[in-house]
DNA sequence: TAGATGTATCTATTTTGTAGAACAAATCGC
DNA sequence: GCGATTTGTTCTACAAAATAGATACATCTA
């Protein structure tokens, strides 16, 4: 079995994913934010997108400048099989954790 | 906003819930291994329990010794309110990570 | 009373998460 | 041309969570 990747790896590895060829740190920010509703700094998102590229699950290759204000190069992230592999397993595990939890949660007196 | 809670505080919460009025430890950690498919030590579902009621998300009460062998007092766990608010938060963070995430997810080339 | 069993606590370490300053490369406007 | 501005990445440090496993405890059984 695979070593678990942590939540704020996984959550990148899917925001990864999602934006396909144009994943690169700061949009790969900006997603999170919109997503979960908070703000992560600069540093919480390149380290981890460090990290699962030494893990394996990504890799990255530095694009050319882009001629606009700012556009220097970029590095772009990409899904390996084995990231593709651990969201897999991270969806199966979270599909059975949440099994049986209902939307509203009540308590009993609380 | 109130702070996130990690991983396998996630799960455990969520096991302590669906468990109900017999959540303690050991029985928390058979249902953890039995969902997640891996096994956790001991102390990784203990400390992780602590960590739940030191921020409020749980709270515990000894039970008195059960006549049966090995029959030493159970900690049992409950969720707060705080705890249930925590789950909500937590399922609404991830429906959204996860959403336009396909199934089966794809790579073009590997 | 020694061993088995099921339970909880304690201590230490590794891995993840987090922040933000520093650095880099490009355009813009004057 | 050159400083200001913009977009992007790297580096360094520290805090929090995850993890392991030894130890302690209470009860039955033989």
């Amino acid at each position: 079995m695979s070593a678990a990747i942590g939540q704020l790896e996984l959550i990148v590895l899917l925001t990864v994913a999602r934006r396909g060829d144009d994943a690169y740190g700061l949009a790969v920010r900006r997603d999170l934010s919109e997503r979960t509703g908070r703000d992560y700094s600069i540093g919480a998102v390149y380290t981890t997108l460090q990290r699962l590229e030494d893990k394996g699950l990504l890799r990255s290759k530095a694009t050319d400048p882009l001629p606009v204000r700012g556009g220097r190069s970029r590095r772009l992230f990409k899904l390996t099989a084995a990231g593709a592999r651990a969201m897999r397993e991270a969806e199966r595990i979270a599909t059975s954790v949440w099994a049986g939890i209902p939307s509203t949660i009540r308590l009993e007196h609380a």
